[in-house]
DNA sequence: GAATCCTTTTTACAAATGTTAAAAAGTTAT
DNA sequence: ATAACTTTTTAACATTTGTAAAAAGGATTC
């Protein structure tokens, strides 16, 4: 993974490492994009030259709730969740771990504070697309603007589906579903952060898990 | 609002009458279409022509859980809900009414079943574009292309947007949301899919609403 | 106006979930 | 290995919500 990177700088900041994608070979996240639709070769080369890679340690916030966050994600090794606080209480909205995009949706589609933050469950390498870049590429090629609504699409199909499940099922349900959809990365995952991608108390959750 | 609507045919099959826009005067459906994302003239005549417009009765399906349906709805006057049922419950994804466009969103986006049906709450007038001819115009008209993924966007917002509630809000809040929300429609919906829309009970929200 | 149908409210009881606190189990650091 | 810390489980009780059935209220038809 680490392989094709090369190191450049560091972002005191984050105290995170910034690495630029060789070109000559192609990146996940090229293949993620081209696997959602397929870019021309001019199209990919520019891609290349605009994404930046950095390392995020465990418990280190990439984006916040509260400011206006424009950078287009890709997880390329990893794992993190979208939360945020409500009376005190933690709820996560969702998870991405490798090989998945994720954005600040009311940032990066309105100039709104994000309403959610996100955070590395573990060390986490990620890449981004600045949200200018992403519009330049999109007025420029057709192929990329091709491939912003279909991740658009994505987006929205998810949330949607993600909506129905909270709307008709009860915690037992929707721990099944979890356990169907991120079964893979429940190992990964605390009881205390699935039960706030639950919308349950901890409590609750541990109950559920001793019913079987 | 028929004003600018010439009365064309009958669909006999949904027993609905079938209307086109005068070219010479700019519809909500444009005009809301233009909000979004300003159309070139070329753009704007084009789509002028491929939309088509139905009266549906009261307690008439638009479209059917289980079937794909490639259009893209635009209610130009009356309300509708998006519904499907689960357990033998009703459960209400959301409500549209006049000058709001919807989708089947599965189908739309991935031509899978409709995972709801849509109903029309009302006598509704409703506008729409088929697919295809959407497609075309993305690939035809970069200002269309354009509106399109924004009109995307405002999909995918709105849907995470209603999925926060759901995940921390109890039935109460919902409540007090969605008169925040619909406030302007509470009249025009009934208990039942008011309950349906904040995924309780009927008598629990009979019960919420006499606490006040 | 009576009868009918549909919607909303109320009642009573059962089940699910939240809250708080404590105990148990698992991790990490020294 | 021990101590300190974090995560998970368990217990007890309060609150919320669901279910079923009946009552009340509104609207429509004849």
């Amino acid at each position: 993974m680490i392989g094709i990177w090369e190191i450049l700088d560091f972002d005191i900041i984050t105290s995170s490492i910034i690495f630029e994608v060789n070109e000559w070979e192609m990146s996940d996240l090229l293949k993620k994009v081209n696997d959602i639709s397929p870019l021309s070769v001019e199209a990919l080369e520019e891609l290349v030259k605009c994404i930046q890679t950095k390392v995020y340690d465990k418990g280190i916030l990439i984006h916040t709730e509260g400011r206006v966050n424009k950078q287009l994600f890709f997880v390329e090794s990893g794992l993190v969740k979208h939360f945020y606080y409500h009376d005190g209480n933690q709820f996560v909205l969702r998870f991405f771990e490798e090989n998945n995009f994720f954005i600040a949706t009311d940032s990066f589609f309105n100039d709104l504070p994000a309403e959610y933050s996100t955070l590395a469950l573990e060390e986490t390498v990620i890449s981004h697309l600045e949200y200018d870049d992403f519009e330049r590429l999109c007025q420029k090629y057709h192929s990329f603007e091709s491939f912003a609504r279909k991740f658009v699409s994505i987006v929205a199909y998810t949330a949607i589906s993600n909506l129905k499940g909270l709307l008709y099922l009860d915690a037992t349900e929707r721990y099944a579903k979890f356990i169907k959809e991120y079964g893979h990365l429940q190992q990964r995952i605390s009881l205390g952060d699935t039960a706030g991608y639950l919308g349950i108390s901890q409590v609750q959750l541990s109950r559920i898990r001793s019913k079987k």
